[in-house]
DNA sequence: ACAAGGGTCTATGTATACAAACTTGAAGTA
DNA sequence: TACTTCAAGTTTGTATACATAGACCCTTGT
């Protein structure tokens, strides 16, 4: 693996999961010296970040964390809001049903995954992943798929900063097996209405439980 | 400015303006020597270009100018209706209805523009580019606005394929100034509409127009 | 004649040295 | 005392030398 990968890896995982903190200041020789790289492949790596919108160039006091503001998560989920629900409805125009009856049937007995402990969090984790994957499929839309990747790194950091709990896993599973029965149902308007109100419910969790950091 | 802003401007018109054809591989000792830089500030335009999807990297042959299928057209605009669409209609809600309305009234004026011949035609497009531009800011979402322009970049390549005659553009500037007025209005969805008549007829314009390379 | 192996050559990936620009601090003057 | 200017230091931007891996071709053996 390319030591440019493994930086970009690094440095996306510290900020995602906060411990690169937003406004930190992410200087070339202090981190290629914490990477253990030289400077040429941590550049790259923070060209991607930057290209990402995990970081910016502020001027030149070289690249900052970027921050996620309550005003940020609005406007993140207004498009995710957009692209899922479009994302939605071609599934269940194109999609093929079996696969997200499928996955229905998965999503309808994920509480006890989720009541499960360690394992079974991972495995709902897994089965959610599974779904969005199965989405990204269906739509056979490339650059519909690419947007929904690019939103999807600030979501993860989003969700890092939300509490989730068993109550709210076992709803947000409902709302996946209700958005997976309306794509198997081939119903594009159930499909984003659905997936509309998942969205909501989520948000709304986030904004209630979010702890500032 | 920076040798790589340069280089990374330089490549991107040549891939935009179809001097560089898609397939082919831009070598990094070849381009470097060819745009007068060293490697390093190349090599950041490069990825930079990559991750604007202008380019891919293909495996170990280096990067080679990315295709643009009549396929990728058609999920292009796909992903065009929905964010624009999206963006009209916050416009609507959100947008201060007198900007609009004055840009109402200029693309009415479009015509004489139009059939004016080059430095008029000229103004048209920064005419429409204003209207862009107008709706960016009205959104207030500035990932929505970032998805957008990305989007732009692949635009502007297809439509270097079709001949813009003065016939569409006409039509084009009326269908603009119809979105224009929709959102001074503060109406969303005739805002959305106005704005997915535009695209369609745009798709088909280039679909019917395009030249292959 | 065809296939397999090795070697060379050319490409990208990495490290480092150098240049340039900006920031910061201190000192001097109004 | 406050503002301006100059200088030093630290930072990013660029060039280049070196490492490495992949591709292509030639040779050899079956």
């Amino acid at each position: 693996m390319r030591a440019s990968d493994r930086a970009y890896a690094a440095l996306r995982d510290d900020i995602i999961e906060w411990r690169l903190l937003p406004g930190t200041v992410l200087a070339e020789v202090e981190q290629s010296e914490r990477l253990g790289i030289s400077r040429t492949p941590l550049r790259e790596a923070l060209s991607r970040l930057t290209a990402e919108g995990l970081t910016t160039t502020a001027g030149s006091r070289g690249v900052v964390v970027t921050d996620i503001s309550l005003e940020d998560i609005d406007e993140l989920f207004e498009l995710r809001e957009t692209l899922e629900g479009k994302a939605a409805a071609l599934a269940a125009e194109r999609g093929d049903p079996a696969t997200f009856e499928q996955l229905r049937t998965e999503l309808l007995q994920a509480p006890e995954l989720i009541n499960g402990g360690g394992p079974g969090l991972h495995a709902y984790y897994e089965l959610a992943g599974r779904l969005d994957a199965a989405i990204d499929a269906a739509i056979s839309n490339s650059y519909l798929a690419q947007a929904m990747r690019s939103l999807r790194v600030h979501l993860v950091r989003v969700r890092r900063l939300a509490a989730d709990d068993a109550q709210r896993l076992t709803a947000a599973a409902a709302e996946h097996a209700a958005i997976a029965e309306a794509i198997a149902a081939g119903n594009p308007r159930l499909a984003e209405a659905a997936t509309t109100v998942h969205l909501h419910r989520s948000l709304s969790h986030v904004k209630v439980t979010h702890t500032p950091h």
